[in-house]
RNA sequence: GUGAGUGUAGCUCAAGGGCAGAGCACUGGACUGUGGCUCCAGGGGUUGGGGGUUCGAAACCCCUCACUCACCCCA
């Protein structure tokens, strides 16, 4: 084979990507029904605004972006996430000036250079809700409780709700120091990259998943319980209001989340089902990043979904979404050459009243034109010979019960309207 | 970036040094105004690629590429 796609793209086919592209339409109809409207962003982004956003220091942006130069100069990247793109946004149309609150969600690819596995490609698919402009609990009680109450309504597969906070300016630099110095007192234990990260970004150390390490970071400090008596507050309030709408969740004191930006709530949605990449989506708030893109004190809080991996998800549960079937619902055959522009006009005529139809050309005899009929997925062939070519008239057969019956041809709405109530299930 | 496993027809897989095969799929025919069944026939392969060992390699050795999973990281 000459050509293949790269290494980490994937190429999708029908009929997944029919359930793909309804999967995409589910998931923003739940958004649009909790109050964001669509922002549609750019693939490719200044690299520096997501080394900015993200954190130079972040694994995404040390060795996963897609980084390119242009003939004019600049030094682009393509998206390795959304929010990043979206605050940009937001900030360069003035949806980001403090005291306004905006709800906006985005939906598309992105990507990371990674060593594809399972539930993990180079090029992936999100879709994000932020809302910007907040920082009231209550915002991330209900966003984390549309989430999760649509993951219990499509019945995804041993989900669990995890739940930290990451504290605040105020409060995690003291966390941060406490934690530092715990992990100085056992560096000799600690693995290579667990004694570099205790410099360079120790919350991350929590994340490790080497034994050795585990022990100490078992009895590592928690940072809720070094939270600023506001953020212990919003915390405190988010965790009660979860209760409350009985949404179920476990505090889980090593979460953290890989990217810089987050502050006080962080959230994650994981699955026993999917593999070693658990996730399945993932938040939290963000209250510092429009200040540290140039705006103002605003905050924000959002979420992101992974595609392929709620794809996974819901066709183990059985509860993947299909195209309405059948696609195409007539098939028209013209049986001798004279009858080839009757069903061009017909196919026409049928179309502008929304039946979805196909001409079997290429199938001379009328068997290979039944048989790809079948193939197609069509519910009704129609038959053009010379008696319904003089008469106006075609002949539909419904192909899964046999039953045929010969009509006219005109008006087309009558042929629609027939067509879309005879036989139909 | 590291490691392990796997690469044979479109798909699922046989052949484990001695003729590259099966099932499904595909194409044509039996069958030119009525499909699904059946029967017959056919097209398809540098056995991922390159090198080596051997009288002989899909098989054994080396290199390389790809895929899968895991590490790492994350959605």
């Amino acid at each position: 084979m000459k050509f293949q796609a790269p290494r980490g793209v994937k190429d999708l086919l029908p009929p997944a990507s029919e359930s793909f592209r309804r999967l995409e339409d589910e998931i923003r109809a739940l958004f649009v029904l909790a109050g964001f409207r669509e922002i549609r962003l750019p693939i490719f982004e200044s690299a520096e605004l997501f080394a900015r956003s993200i954190g130079e220091s972040t694994d995404i942006v040390e060795k996963e972006m897609y980084v390119f130069s242009t003939k004019g100069g600049e030094t682009l990247a393509l998206r390795p996430e959304g929010t990043a793109s979206l605050i940009r946004a937001a900030l360069e149309h003035r949806l980001a000036d403090p005291g306004r609150i905006e709800r906006l969600y985005y939906q598309g690819p992105m990507f990371r250079h990674e060593r594809p596995q399972a539930g993990r490609l180079r090029q992936f698919h999100q879709a994000g809700a932020e809302l910007i402009g907040s920082s009231d609990p209550d915002d991330d009680v209900d966003l984390i409780a549309t989430v999760s109450r649509h993951a219990q309504a499509t019945s995804i597969p041993s989900s669990r709700l995890l739940i930290n906070s990451m504290g605040c300016a105020e409060c995690r630099p003291a966390y941060r120091e406490v934690l530092v110095r715990y992990l100085e007192k056992y560096r000799a234990d600690l693995c290579e990259t667990c004694r570099k990260r205790t410099e360079t970004n120790p919350l991350r150390v929590l994340d490790c998943k080497i034994p050795q390490c585990q022990p100490i970071l078992e009895s590592a400090p928690h940072i809720t319980d070094f939270l600023c008596p506001d953020s212990r507050n919003h915390f405190d309030h988010v965790s009660r209001g979860l209760e409350g709408e009985g949404i179920p969740f476990t505090l889980t004191h090593r979460l953290v989340r890989g990217l810089d930006y987050y502050t006080e709530t962080a959230f994650e949605w994981v699955s026993d089902a999917l593999g070693a990449q658990s996730t399945w989506a993932a938040g939290g708030r963000y209250n510092g990043l429009v200040r540290q893109l140039g705006g103002g004190d605003v905050p924000g809080v959002g979420l992101a979904i992974g595609f392929e991996r709620l794809f996974l998800l819901r066709e183990l549960a059985g509860t993947l979404p299909h195209f309405p079937d059948p696609a195409v619902l007539l098939a028209i055959h013209p049986l001798e050459e004279a009858a080839r522009p009757y069903a061009h006009r017909i196919m026409a005529s049928l179309r502008e009243h929304g039946i979805p139809v196909v001409g079997l050309f290429g199938k001379t005899r009328m068997k290979k034109a039944f048989v790809q009929a079948e193939r197609e997925g069509v519910r009704f062939i129609g038959l053009l010979g010379g008696d319904e070519l003089s008469g106006g008239t075609i002949t539909i057969k419904h192909l899964q019960s046999g039953i045929q019956k010969t009509v006219s041809a005109f008006p087309p709405e009558d042929l629609a309207k027939t067509l879309r109530e005879t036989w139909s299930p």
